[in-house]
DNA sequence: TAGTGGTCTAGACCACTTT
DNA sequence: AAGTGGTCTAGACCACTAT
């Protein structure tokens, strides 16, 4: 086909065609657990050759948004409960697995960002933000406690939802209801002591070492929507991470 | 070509082909630093189409085994001082810099595996290791303390060296000296309080909350290499992980 | 100029799923 | 039987590096 119609110097021709397949998923042309066209059809839409799609999609389903079926054809990826856990969750037991955690909401309200929230989320001084706070128990032991903020202007009847309809896995949420799909964050991690409140929800003495867990999650677009400040007990649990 | 030749159901061509090239790597046939044989020479002598090479070093260069440099070739990835850091070290100060760590050690001895050790390098029980302590320091603030653990039938000649000798950047020397290529780890973070001896060395108070990294590191082959155990302050320093 | 990796195309055959 | 993704091949042209 013809390749300059495609190519004002953007880079190569099956970046260009992932970036309109991530066009699409922005504006939910495909939805998530939808089906993708098949890669011939998708070629021929684009008008490039099957193997540039397949080179683009490759790559998407390396980052974790589309998923392969052989036989059946290419899904976008759905953050179902499971894969929210698995693929964000780093905190494992002592045999290596996940543990399933139940959440307690303990608030759930509508305010003004505060200075250094407004400077994490990119938004201006004062914007409306959505906060939660809850703690979350494995086995009935408490395992860790956070606060979550959220741009109102994305998120804004989330603080009328009463506390106990959230779901334990929030992103599924997000997704669901509000159209943000979270697919990257970054995580930083410190050893705080814990205060006198958190040592209460947590059953630990005051003091007592805590993981300190500060996520900014993004989503497919790039903007942060989610700062997530967790504190957690590490006596049984321990952060995994795998350095390839 | 003949593709029985190559399969007997060992799954993909470009796999075997990649399984391939990894074993060229580890009885060094092609050692760190050096060029590989163009693709097309590859191609033809494993018997498949360049295509299928490609594939393979694909995979290898998004392993950080190789480095493609358009233009001149494809050549091993070496543990360079500065990739050894950036591709290992996740402590960032507070701009997101990586720091350059000043190494101290404080000792450098053989001895008997104690039981833990020997379970975690798969090693027999009493077998003979390598043992490590050292501080490692940024612009002079001691910013952690750790113990590395090592077979001393890969690194038995490391308890010889003058412990003032030993680099700041040890997996460069694992692989000049031992011809041990570390490529993979696994680190398991918990939070802690500092011991009396450990708050000395890092000039904080004792109890004060640090950060332990448990890293095992393995070989090209699978093979466990080294136990690091790590206690890190992280009143300036914090541990970034990237989630995708 | 020759050789290398980087990109793009085109078409074959296979394994799997669906109808 | 038809359609999908998975693999493999073959050859074109480009951008970069060395000489």
């Amino acid at each position: 086909m013809n390749v300059e119609r495609m190519r004002p110097g953007l880079g190569p021709l099956y970046r260009q065609v992932k970036q309109r397949v991530i066009r699409n998923l922005i504006d939910e042309t495909w939805k998530p657990g939808e089906m993708l066209p098949s890669e011939p059809r998708l070629a021929e839409a684009f008008g490039v050759s099957p193997g540039t799609v397949r080179r683009a999609l490759d790559e998407l389903v390396s980052e974790n948004l589309l998923v392969r079926q052989q036989g059946k054809g290419t899904i976008v990826c759905r953050h179902d409960p499971e894969r929210s856990l698995f693929h964000f969750f780093r905190l494992v037991d002592p045999a290596g697995q996940r543990p399933t955690p139940a959440s307690l909401v303990l608030a759930c309200f509508r305010r003004r960002a505060e200075k250094a929230e407004a400077a994490r989320l990119s938004l201006t001084a004062g914007a409306p933000v959505v906060v939660i706070d809850r703690t979350r128990s494995v086995a009935g032991r408490p395992l860790l406690v956070e606060r979550l903020v959220l741009p109102a202007r994305l998120f804004g009847e989330l603080a009328q939802v009463a506390p106990a309809d959230l779901p334990n896995t929030l992103y599924t949420l997000y997704e669901e209801r509000f159209g943000v799909t979270v697919y990257r964050a970054a995580e930083q991690l410190t050893a705080v002591a814990a205060t006198e409140r958190e040592a209460e929800l947590l059953a630990v003495a005051p003091g007592t070492p805590l993981l300190e867990i500060d996520r900014l999650a993004t989503s497919l677009d790039g903007v942060p929507v989610e700062w997530r400040l967790s504190r957690c007990r590490t006596d049984v649990h321990r952060y995994r991470v795998e350095l390839v």
